[in-house]
DNA sequence: TGTCTCAAAGACAGCGCTGTCATAAGCTAT
DNA sequence: ATAGCTTATGACAGCGCTGTCTTTGAGACA
């Protein structure tokens, strides 16, 4: 604990003001005459004041806290969003607050308002697949709680800061269609998630406008994870026509079905092209090390909790109706994709 | 922002008795009849009350917040320590702030002593190898920041979590000697933490016992990360007498070493038995599964934050010169480890 | 010069808790 | 049962701010 605190009192005594004409002056409110702010910024500095956080919190009714709400396992992607978020967070002067949805329980709703009501938190940045649950979203809207949305479906709705999933995917499978491959399985992701749905349609157009057909014999379901990876592989893998390459919803599915490659003997990248999407580390430590979509996670933390610490700032005064943050992608080429044995042959 | 609080006075008036007596039935003070704590507690639960932070922290002159202080990138490992610390915290009302220590511009020590007083944090557990920088932990000690060190070299000092280091390691030599490797090689942990040295002695003492000389010329140094087991394995495989299995300080080295057989063609675990330390994720999605070492990373916060809360609570009461939670580890016997070709043909 | 007006400054009441001290309720020993 | 103690509970005063209402005073205009 800090020794002895200078307070707003200490501060009103040496600028000869009354305290409350300290906090005017301080919180930039208008009706303080510009000799009176001037005399009272100087008294401040002189004490090296800081205004105790609790105290304002209380007064004000605000929390200066700002919370990551998320489902499921702590991931790298959450992970990375935390980080974000922190950075942007700690030069403002808020706080974060990690809060798992405990789904098994209640509804994220519930355990959402709830939490935001114990907490008084100020607001709350929304992952996928949450921030796609339309009731929770309107719940928010309904009872003002400031929240940013990170990719989520619709991008005419409130806050948010996404990247474009759907380019990136389009882009993924064209690359793997540029290398000479005719045939390419694909993984979904958690249905949950609206980024699933953007992954897959990119993957199909992207076939569609080559002039390759879908065959839904490669194309299995996944849940973003490495099981996903390993069990998708091996219906592929082992399906009358099988492909020369694999399109991983995410890293850790990529993972699974190099895994299962690995353990069946099939040569990658010479036997098949295995490509992930988000970038998250495990993707350079695999081997071979795993070419993938770079998502700008850290990034969209960050401009995730900017946005929301100004739309709490500005508060009712203005009226956000829907701002976004679009970022940008990156294709990491490495060393699980290269030309079909056919085409090099 | 919350509509309406629930306050210790609708509690008090649900349990019949003050909202002093709330107020202490709560913080788990003695002087209070286990039937009337009952009913507080009972009451809070009914009316799903919730202390609010602001109005503690300015009345107790106490912040109910703790911090992880870490340094060097944000791994798995202290991951896993953040969500056992939020478990710990969460049911005893205290948040958990991340702080990562910027070693580039100032000592880790200034920068510490500077954010507690700053954020009024009451305590800190403080990760590798950071708890054993001993000006770091004597100005803890002198300013009388309560803290909770993470497996520390000195186990007769302050309050502590850790686990049987050195005998995990020896039992992990002990196991590839009893797979019936005779060269085992090694590659050392980052030097700064003291676990390195403990892993290496072990590994040493557990040769020894076996009856096996020490070659130095298969130990490598490194730092705990993939890097070092690239280039480790470099450097172990290439020797004049290369051995057949390999003791890497970590999982990421380990990944990095198997990383590096599969490019140079050798088989795991036929030509090179590989085993880490930690089991983090990491060491299950690689292929082949990773022999290691469970270290109750999660567990380990827990205790910690438990520790750190409890030394907090008991403030200056009690003295509390060395206290030590100690945990168990678990050998994962996974795919990366197997005889020796000589031994098995 | 006197009056009206509105900006500038102050007074004051909490916010919801914890610390301290006073008081009531139990408990032991006779 | 009653003194004499300990333990359990209550009363009350803040913690350092912000919100709201009230007062002051300087300038504008007649």
């Amino acid at each position: 604990m800090a020794s002895k605190q200078v307070t707003i009192y200490d501060v009103a005594r040496e600028a000869q003001v009354s305290f409350k004409t300290v906090s005017r002056a301080l919180n930039g409110e208008d009706s303080v005459r510009p000799a009176t702010r001037q005399r009272v910024f100087d008294a401040a500095k002189k004490l090296n004041y800081t205004p105790n956080r609790a105290a304002r919190r209380l007064a004000g009714n605000r929390s200066y806290t700002v919370a990551l709400f998320y489902d499921g396992d702590f991931s790298s992607y959450i992970a990375g969003l935390q980080l974000g978020m922190i950075d942007a967070c700690m030069p403002l002067h808020y706080e974060l607050i990690l809060h798992p949805c405990d789904i098994d329980i209640e509804s994220p709703t519930e355990d959402l308002t709830k939490f935001v009501s114990q907490t008084d938190i100020d607001g709350v940045v929304v992952t996928p697949p949450l921030c796609d649950n339309q009731e929770l979203i309107s719940a928010l809207e309904r009872l003002n709680i400031k929240h940013v949305m990170i990719s989520p479906q619709d991008h005419d709705r409130g806050l948010q800061v996404y990247f474009m999933e759907y380019q990136a995917a389009y882009d993924l499978t064209a690359y793997l269609i540029g290398l000479g491959h005719r045939r390419i399985g694909f993984i979904k992701g958690d249905p949950a998630h609206s980024s699933s749905r953007s992954r897959y349609e990119a993957y199909k157009d992207a076939l569609r406008d080559a002039g390759l057909r879908l065959d839904t014999g490669i194309v299995t379901r996944g849940n973003f994870n490495f099981q996903s990876g390993l069990q998708g592989a091996r219906k592929i893998l082992n399906a009358a026509e099988p492909p020369t390459a694999i399109f991983a919803s995410d890293d850790d599915t990529a993972a699974g079905v190099m895994h299962y490659a690995h353990d069946a003997g099939i040569e990658i990248p010479a036997d098949l092209s295995v490509a992930g999407f988000d970038d998250v580390p495990i993707s350079r430590y695999i081997w071979p090390t795993l070419t993938t979509v770079r998502q700008p996670i850290e990034l969209m933390g960050a401009k995730a909790a900017q946005l929301l610490i100004e739309a709490i700032r500005a508060d009712k005064a203005i009226k956000m109706d829907s701002v976004a943050t679009i970022l940008e992608y990156e294709i990491m080429e490495r060393d699980s994709c290269a030309p079909p044995r056919s085409a090099s042959a």
